[in-house]
RNA sequence: GGAGAGGUGGCUGAGCGGUUGAAAGCACCGCACUCGAAAUGCGGCAUACUCGUAAGGGUAUCGGGGGUUCGAAUCCCCCCCUCUCCGCCA
């Protein structure tokens, strides 16, 4: 959500961060509805202030006994009632249009992101270990099948397509690689452990943005609740409605659940293997900081993400998204991607989101710094630290050999018990 | 699911139709006392919007939304949430 004041305060500027998006601009049509708010609310503060001298006046000439004076002043009061409820009407149906009108509106990109229409403009900022180019490419979803521990028919069956079981090894594979990631979150980056609610209101996820705009992406129950679409939803509206002190923060914590995501728009794309599905598990990562320390806080996360990949050895790159390939509420964004080497390519595995205050504002989280006057809202970020089933996927096809065995990183070898390899059937 | 009790400022908690934006306490800030601190005393201390160059006004907000009334934190209706008891249940 925008700050009108400062869209007023700067009309081109937040004209020309749309534009960097690739949207047209908005602020004459928004500033046209704030004044036209603005004079309906005067008007009624008006109407509403008379109102208030008049219910006074009544209660002392009462009290005085003259109810002659008191009749007159009823019946000024009675004729201010109607123009109240009109003008009230008028202010609030302004006030809604705004309001909605901004809701739609995403947050502007940080001065540092690159600019460009699509992701062919994301900019590489650093890259790790080497791909694997030589070697067998099989992809993930061929390997599980061969070893029988990988069945999306049976998924099918049960729940359509873009699910998938897991069986045996690489289902214990999948539950250590979380495991592993959760405890490096926690242990060695100072996340706190949550385990939230999978369902969540939709006020939840019109704070962290994903409503009203993406209803199509998400999953609801019959009695209007949703499926988190990412733990970012459960963990960045922990603060939501809150009032923090400065102490509190930096509030880092960290979650190990499943995701559902309905994938509208995606239909043909990535339909084969665990790439793309309805559900999958993914560690996330949430950062709720003072303005002063987002920036920071962004290439903090960011590491923290890619260090999971560096202590499982799988080859990475970073790359900061450009202009047209932000998500809605991110002002910037790294995303890291993981070498399939099935595709011979990177594939994203992470996304680590600075949202500044955009998030705080629709969610009205903030904080008070001791000794100053009043409150700000805080920053929030978010990112994946990793998403459990991708990693899978890259586990699998880099550590395959001739025969479609898949040897274990040495990483995960405490979450395994001796298991070193994965073998067909086991 | 049934019965009951509640949701008030950062927190605890009074108020239960009129001058209450709201007592009191805690927390916090300033001042005094002190070598300093504690304790104590005095004072200050909500948020949002809005009008105004400013000084300074105004309006709204007592879980949310409607309603009654000249006037609602206070009365009525609906919804949400919390707690207690009963039932059911992983």
């Amino acid at each position: 959500m925008h700050d009108v004041k400062a869209i007023r305060l700067d009309p081109i500027a937040f004209d020309r961060g749309l534009a960097r998006r690739g949207l047209p601009a908005a602020s004459e049509a928004v500033l046209a509805l704030d004044q036209a708010r603005r004079d309906a609310q005067t008007a009624l503060q008006e109407a509403q202030a008379r109102r208030k001298q008049v219910a006074a006046l009544v209660g002392k000439a009462k009290a005085a006994g003259d109810s002659k004076a008191a009749d007159a002043l009823l019946s000024e009061a009675e004729a201010l009632k109607d123009s109240i409820a009109e003008q009230a009407g008028a202010e609030a149906d302004l006030a809604e249009r705004l309001h909605s009108l901004l809701a739609g509106l995403p947050n502007l990109p940080d001065a540092a992101v690159p600019e460009g229409r699509d992701e062919s403009a994301n900019q590489e900022v650093r890259r790790w270990g080497e791909p694997w180019t030589a070697g067998p490419r099989r992809d993930h979803a061929d390997l599980g099948a061969a070893l029988k521990l990988m069945d999306f028919e049976a998924a099918a069956r049960l729940s359509g397509a873009r699910f998938v079981v897991l069986k045996g090894g690489l289902a214990r594979l999948e539950r250590a690689l979380g495991q592993f990631m959760l405890d490096m979150q926690t242990a060695e980056h100072g996340y706190t452990e949550v385990a939230p609610p999978l369902l969540v209101r939709r006020e939840a996820l019109y704070g962290t943005g994903q409503l009203p705009k993406f209803e199509e992406d998400l999953f609801r129950t019959t009695d209007d609740r949703w499926l988190i679409p990412t733990a970012e939803v459960s963990l960045t509206n922990l603060v939501a409605g809150q009032l923090m002190d400065e102490a509190d923060l930096p509030l880092r914590v960290t979650a190990l659940t499943p995701c559902f995501r309905a994938e509208a728009g995606a239909s043909g794309r990535d339909t084969k293997g665990m790439i793309r599905q309805h559900q999958f598990n993914k560690v996330e990562m949430v950062s709720i900081v003072a303005p002063e320390q987002s920036d920071a806080e962004l290439e903090r996360m960011t590491s923290c993400a890619e260090a999971i990949l560096k202590r499982l050895e799988l080859p990475f790159r970073t790359m900061a998204l450009c202009t047209g390939d932000l998500g809605f509420s991110a002002r910037r964004t790294f995303d890291i991607e993981v070498w399939v080497a099935s595709q011979q390519t990177y594939r994203e595995i992470s996304s680590c989101s600075n949202c500044g205050d955009f998030q705080a504002r629709r969610m009205d989280a903030r904080f008070r710094t001791p000794g100053e006057k009043g409150s700000r809202f805080v920053h929030t970020l978010n990112g994946s630290g990793l998403a459990v089933g991708r990693a899978l996927v890259a586990v699998m096809e880099h550590y395959q050999d001739e025969d479609g065995a898949i040897a274990i990183p040495q990483a995960l070898h405490p979450y395994l018990s001796g298991l070193t390899r994965i073998e067909a059937g086991a």
